[in-house]
DNA sequence: CGAACTGTTGAATATCCTCAATTTCAGTGG
DNA sequence: CCACTGAAATTGAGGATATTCAACAGTTCG
C-alpha cells in the first residue's frame, strides 16, 4: 500500500513517532486518477483536502478569457486543496498531470487531527506558511522578471523539489508537462516558451530529449535565476510543546 | 491607545469574548513608523511579527536587478510578517507607506497563544489560508491579464478592503501610494502604470484628485476585472472546539 | 527660490503574443 | 508494415503590449 511521504513536515521538526503515525493514518485509502483527470474543480463546496502519494498534480485559477494560470505543481508528499479550506467554494482546480495517487481527507478528519494534536495544527501552520512565501516568490517572479528567468527559476524549483523528495538525479530529471503547462506556470503563451526553452537549449545550457530534461550547466541557471533558495527553519522555537503523552 | 482591529479574525468566526482579549493583550506596546520607514528587511533574522493598528504598509522582494515587486498592500487590522514565521530569516520587507501605528508579537509570545489556545492556532491557520487564496489571485492577475485588468481588479480590491476596514466611502477612497508603487503592485512600471491610469480617467471609470479616487462608474470597473470576488467561510466546521473553560 | 519627488507625455525599442503553417511522434486500425 | 490520427513541438511573420529613454510640468518642502 502506498503511503503519503512525510519529508514535508519532517523538513522543519523532528515527528514524534505518534505524530508520525497521525499522519500516516489520516488520508482515506488512496486513489489512482488518471492523467487528465479533475480531482477537483473551482467553485465546488470543499469537501476536504488531499495527500498527494505518488504522480505530478496542478492547481489552477482560470480566468475569464479562457487562460489558465498554474498556480503550484504538486509532487509526492504534497497536501492539495488546503488553500480553499478557509472558503466556501474552492478556489482552484486540482487537476493530475500524470496518473498519480492521492489520498482525500474528509474536513471531518482534519477537525480530529486538530484536536487531537494542537502542535500537529502549528506543523500544519507552519507548512502553509512556507507555502505561502513559495508563492510570493512567484508573484515577484512572474510580475517582474523575464521568460527566461523565470523558465531558469522554474527548471531549477522542480529539479530540488524532486531531488528532496527523493526522485530524479543530480543533472537531470523527467518533466511530464506539455511547454503549455509550463507557460501556463510561468505566465506565457505556448510559442514564446517554446522559444525560450529552445533557447537555452541551443546554448547549450539544457538538453532535452522526450520529458528528459538534463541540466548541462547548473550553475549558469541558477545564475540566471533572480530568486533565493528558501531554507526552512528547522526546529520551530514557537510550536507548542508535544502532548504530555502518547 | 489604539488597538488592533479584530475584524480580520471575526470575518470568519465568532470570537469568544476570552479569545477576543487573548488577541488584544498579544502585541506589545503599539511603536510610531514613519511614512517610508522600513519596518523589517528581507534577510533579517525573525524575531516575531506585527501587528498593523492604523496606516498603510506594504511586504516586498527585491530582485537582483534592483526592481522591486510589492506582494502585499497591508492595511489596518493585518498581521505583517507572518509568512517569515518558517524561516529563519524573512523572505520581505516590511515598509511604512504611509505615517503608521504597529504592535510587535514576538515568536515567544506567539507560542504562549498557541499553548494557550488551540482554537486560535486554528483561525490563525484560516486566516493565512484565506490570503494564500488572496496570493494565488495575484499569481494569476499578474501572469495571465493586461496592465487595465490589474489595474482595475486593484482598485475594486483595495477599495472594498477600506470599506470592510470601516475606512473609505462608497464610491471613492484615499490611495496614499504614489504610482511607481501602484506599479511594484501590479508588476508594471511607473511609465505604463501612469498610461493605464489615465486611460481609465479619460474613458470616465474614473476621477483622481490628489490621493483621491472616485469610483465613476464601478460596474464597468468591476466587469474589467477578471477575478472573482472570494469570501470567506464563515463558521469553519473544522475548528476545535473552544477551550472548555476561560 | 531651488531641490527632490511625483506625475505626465512622446518617441523608439523590446518583449511577448497571435496567427498560421509545418514537423515530430506515439498510438490505432487496417 | 504502413497509412491515419491527434497531441505536442517548432518556426516564421506580423502585431500588440509594455519598456526604456528623455524631457518637462506641478508640488512640496526647506
Amino acid at each position: 500500500m502506498p503511503e503519503f511521504p512525510l519529508n514535508r513536515f519532517s523538513d522543519m521538526v523532528e515527528l514524534s513517532p505518534e505524530e508520525a503515525e497521525m499522519l500516516r493514518v489520516l488520508g482515506e485509502p488512496p486513489v489512482r486518477y488518471r492523467r487528465h483527470a479533475v480531482i477537483r474543480r473551482e467553485g465546488e463546496p470543499v469537501k476536504g483536502i488531499y495527500l498527494m502519494i505518488a504522480g505530478w498534480a496542478c492547481s489552477s485559477i482560470m480566468l475569464p478569457s479562457g487562460l489558465r494560470q498554474i498556480v503550484k505543481l504538486h509532487l509526492p508528499g504534497d497536501m492539495l486543496g488546503t488553500p480553499s479550506m478557509a472558503l466556501s467554494h474552492a478556489a482552484d482546480t486540482l487537476f493530475a498531470l500524470t496518473d498519480c495517487t492521492i489520498a482525500f481527507v474528509p474536513m471531518a478528519r482534519v477537525r480530529a487531527l486538530f484536536e487531537q494534536s494542537p502542535r500537529m495544527i502549528a506543523l500544519f501552520l507552519a507548512f502553509v506558511q512556507y507555502e505561502r512565501v513559495a508563492l510570493m516568490d512567484i508573484v515577484a517572479l512572474i510580475g517582474r522578471s523575464s521568460a527566461r528567468e523565470r523558465y531558469a527559476t522554474f527548471l531549477i524549483d522542480v529539479h530540488s523539489r524532486l531531488l528532496r523528495a527523493g526522485l530524479g538525479e543530480e543533472d537531470r530529471f523527467e518533466l511530464p508537462l506539455t511547454q503549455e503547462q509550463i507557460g501556463d506556470v510561468l505566465g506565457l503563451t505556448m510559442v514564446h516558451t517554446n522559444r525560450t526553452v529552445r533557447a537555452l537549449e541551443r546554448e547549450g545550457l539544457i538538453a532535452r530529449s522526450g520529458p528528459l530534461v538534463i541540466l548541462r550547466d547548473p550553475a549558469a541557471i541558477r545564475r540566471i535565476s533572480p530568486l533565493p533558495k528558501r531554507t526552512p527553519a528547522f526546529g520551530l522555537d514557537w510550536l507548542p510543546r508535544a502532548a504530555a503523552d502518547g
